[in-house]
RNA sequence: CGCGGGGUGGAGCAGUUGGUAGCUCGUCGGGCUCAUAACCCGAAGGUCACAGGUUCGAGUCCUGUCCCCGCAACCA
């Protein structure tokens, strides 16, 4: 049994959670779920990021305390994570002690190897990037680039990071995929940031002036650590620093916030001599129907919306089926509308109650085990397909293949016409054996389903006298002969509007 | 010459290392009745954006051209 170590990007608690948070916390969910399965030792932390100038400009303009602020949005992240059925090991907050605590100690250990210094800085400063703007962020007129908003001219004091002094170090290890960056083209534009010009030093504090809201540099009260210095810790501050659990095998982030894990955070961990994460895997966006999701265009997908209306296991599914894992996709209504139906409704909502139905009506009980070498070569083949698409990050895949399955058994129903061999006696026990073998391939795709929709594979187990309590690698033959069919509500309702 | 993604039957998408173009939805025809008006079979429909090139052979590699989208989710 090996550990795994899982982390999601820290959610920034300016405004609600939308659906990007969703999909990463859903996609995070899945593969925490299946490697549990898998038999390692899983750690999965999310949490949220609440410093910097952005949050802090958002309380004031609510008129309210900044603590008290995050603590509200903060709630909000923990509550549709909890109506998203995700189920994580850690929820870490950058205002919490523990956080705080160990992000003065990294800052520390940074300081006392020589590569913070105090400098000065001049320059056009974007709030909306957080960042300093060179020459290539901003457009012909002199505005950030992304934002279209001009840039503060700022001459102040800043604490740097001797983040070049690590720039060719990071490029190799990431080149010999020592860090690997998924999917190939993410890491192909990382190493195209980096460049000949190699990473630059990083402003790492703001003068606490400007920015009363975060964590106090060391030794300096008239500073606050740079929110990214702070944000990025938090994957060692919710462990603790010297935590076995260290390094990450998976930081599952958006494309946005690449060049931050894969630049500054990593700097960070040479600096301090840290073990450095294993896979830095990069999800895209949500496009709505095709185009940018913007409040003006009135396209955006309030994910508690889909909530509410049709329950988790539709949104789980459509996100984790629909959207590709490691690149961008898009959510439509019509679309969901018809995944929906169409795969969990008639597919396999309707696969398990006819299989459940006939086992129930003809036989009353899980029949002898069948032994059939070709049939279980083919399960066999399913599972591992499955396994490889999971491990791999291709969750989309993954819900494809529970799909075959779930063709596959369909057919094999219409074929072997069980209806009718229940209608002749001397046929009793070819008919057990098709409906041994269609329980084990619902058991199947309930294994398979586990971690994308778990509620409904959870239902499926009900019904075969099995729960997911503790759920390993599925094996055929497993299923409970003798046990009652436990027959009940409708899987997946279809869905009107 | 900023960077990245993409242009494949009506729609949405797959197409690792180049070797007869697949899937889902939709449409049309048929079958079945265990089941959630579900399920199964068959059919129509594509010169894989365009133009060159490499090759015995390219959606798949190379060059050029055109077009679309995003620069990051409300702003980390």
């Amino acid at each position: 049994m090996s550990k795994f170590y899982l982390t999601t990007a820290i959610a920034y608690v300016n405004g609600a959670p939308h659906i990007g948070h969703a999909l990463e916390a859903v996609q995070a969910d899945a593969i925490s779920r299946f490697k549990k399965m898998q038999g390692d030792s899983v750690f999965f932390l999310t949490g949220t990021d609440e410093h910097g100038i952005k949050v802090y400009e958002k309380a004031l303009s609510v008129g309210k305390d900044p603590q008290i602020f995050v603590d509200e949005v903060a709630q909000k992240f923990v509550d549709i994570d909890e109506k998203l059925n995700v189920k994580y090991d850690d929820f870490i907050r950058t205002s919490s002690e523990k956080h705080k605590k160990g992000a003065l100690e990294i800052w520390q250990i940074l300081e006392k190897n020589g590569d913070i210094y105090l400098g000065s800085y001049e320059g056009k400063y974007c709030k909306g990037c957080e960042a300093y703007l060179t020459e290539r962020d901003m457009d012909p007129d002199g505005n950030c680039a992304i934002h279209k908003a001009p840039p503060v001219s700022v001459k102040e004091e800043n604490y740097f990071f001797k983040l070049s002094k690590y720039s060719d170090e990071i490029r190799k290890l990431i080149e010999n995929d020592t860090i690997k960056i998924l999917p190939e083209s993410r890491k192909n534009e990382m190493l195209g940031i980096i460049g000949e010009e190699g990473l630059k030093d990083v402003s790492f504090s703001r003068p606490r002036s400007a920015l009363p809201w975060g964590i106090p540099v060391p030794g300096d009260e008239n500073h606050v650590m740079y929110v990214w210095c702070d944000a990025l810790s938090n994957y060692i501050t919710a462990i603790g620093l010297d935590s076995e659990l260290w390094p990450a095998d998976v930081h599952l982030i958006g494309k946005d916030i690449l060049r931050f894990h894969a630049g500054i955070w990593i700097g960070m961990l040479l600096s301090a001599k840290f073990a450095l994460p294993k896979t830095i895997a990069v999800h895209g966006f949500v496009t709505s129907r095709g185009e940018k999701m913007s409040k003006s265009l009135g396209n955006v997908v309030d994910p508690l919306e889909y909530l509410e209306k049709y329950g988790t296991d539709y949104l789980r599914y459509y996100l984790l089926r629909e959207i590709p894992t490691l690149s961008d996709g898009d959510f439509s209504h019509d679309r969901f509308m018809e995944v929906a139906n169409s795969e969990l409704a008639n597919n396999i909502g309707n696969l398990v109650n006819r299989v459940v139905m006939m086992t129930e009506r003809f036989v009353g009980e899980i029949p002898e085990k069948v032994n059939d070498s070709d049939f279980e070569l083919k399960i066999h083949d399913y599972y591992s397909n499955f396994v490889n698409a999971f491990n791999s990050f291709d969750i989309k895949k993954a819900c494809e293949i529970a799909l075959e399955v779930s063709n596959f058994a369909n057919k094999f129903v219409d074929e072997t016409k069980p209806w009718a061999m229940a209608k002749d006696l001397a046929l009793k026990e070819d008919l057990s054996a098709v409906l041994y073998k269609l329980l084990e391939l619902v058991r199947l795709i309930a294994y398979m389903l586990y971690p994308i929709v778990p509620q409904s594979a959870e239902k499926i187990l009900v019904f075969l006298g099995e729960s997911a309590e503790n759920l390993g690698p599925y094996k055929y033959g497993e299923i409970k002969t003798g046990s009652k069919i436990n027959a009940g509500e409708i899987l997946f309702m279809r869905v009107e509007e």
